[in-house]
DNA sequence: GACTATTTATAAGT
DNA sequence: GACTTATAAATAGTC
């Protein structure tokens, strides 16, 4: 369109091509838009001039989002791909929480389930809060696991405590009653201070539980 | 251009929408293939339709490229409004991270510095990214407290153990000495069999870095 | 940047 | 969808 074709290849003249690529950039970008308008669809459209100076339209608030979803896109297709790669199925769901299989095969398969492709902003954002919620609920989980096995190790310590203070009585006991009878020498057992040993001890746990 | 004119708001019916959206997307892509030729350019186009499918057109190998060029870009010039935007320099800011503080209060403090209201979506998703990673770091940093109270735990009741064997010796030598003199009864010391006790205590903390 | 002769895209119809 | 056609829109070359 104009006053005569064009050759579609690079145009070597400097000025025409910089000429030219400001007249189209601008129908490209008008084109952009009326397509997203039109069509009611989502469209990105990036151009980093020669110069390196970048040019973009996107029909969403930010270029961001339309990339994000890019990104998703083409997660889900790798994604895609890969199980249907292999008959991979994974059929214990997600939000269930058995930890029997891999992280990364129930998400895949959450995903999956959910069929992200179909998906607009609003559900995404669903998504995304779900996400979050099972984030939250692994994140607890893993805390409730450490926080059992620290209360194990307490409970198993206190019962060494116990028994050994026990086993110490009991000697002391015996010693002295030895020492009516004979005048053997033993080492002193002193009642056993081991500063560090409870820094953690005592309030732990619930100190613990503040940070969550 | 075509039998009349349109009006640039959203064809209401479903198939003439359809319809424009095919022919009007091949136009797109053409054009956005002949300013990357004509004019040597990088061109990055994507077009989400309203079913989810994604149509792209990127005069790179790959969209990636492009994508990663935005990318940087875009994190380039955060970079240089933030350094132009005010001599404002944070140099006790956040990603410094020391913990003298509480997180609370230093997050706070961070979000009003970053003055939040007035960002932009692509400065927020860095400042998400940000966030992320202090997240990361705090989330880190919880673990391995637990985890060096797990070890301390351990460290402690090793010693008990090791103690308690000792003074369990000890009281068995002192016995069979008191058995050749006199002859007293005692309840027998069996060797300690807490069958739970030591569930977490030997491969706890490798297995635990695995989930990290 | 504007002008305008031409080419190109495409809306509506088949 | 693929083809047709009338018409709107984009733009190459020019000033």
């Amino acid at each position: 369109m104009g006053r005569g074709k064009v050759q579609m290849k690079r145009i070597e003249d400097k000025t025409s091509r910089q000429v030219t690529f400001s007249k189209r950039k601008g129908g490209l970008m008008k084109k952009a838009r009326e397509l997203a308008v039109l069509c009611d669809v989502e469209v990105a459209l990036m151009i980093f001039s020669d110069r390196g100076r970048l040019y973009e339209f996107s029909s969403a608030e930010s270029i961001g989002k339309i990339l994000e979803r890019y990104r998703i896109h083409v997660e889900e297709e790798i994604a895609v791909r890969q199980s249907a790669e292999k008959g991979k199925r994974y059929d214990a769901g997600f939000p269930g929480q058995q930890m029997d299989t891999s992280p990364q095969q129930k998400i895949q398969r959450y995903l999956e389930e959910q069929n992200i492709e179909e998906k607009n902003i609003i559900e995404l954002t669903q998504l995304e809060k779900e996400l979050d919620m099972i984030l939250r609920q692994t994140r607890f989980k893993k805390t409730q696991l450490m926080m059992e096995a620290v209360k194990a190790l307490q409970d198993e310590q206190q019962n060494l405590r116990r028994e050994k203070t026990q086993v110490e009585e009991e000697m002391a006991a015996m010693k002295s009653d030895q020492n009516l009878n004979d005048n053997h020498q033993s080492h002193a057992l002193e009642p056993e201070s081991n500063p560090h040993a409870n820094d953690y001890t005592p309030h732990f746990q619930e100190a613990m539980l503040h940070l969550f």
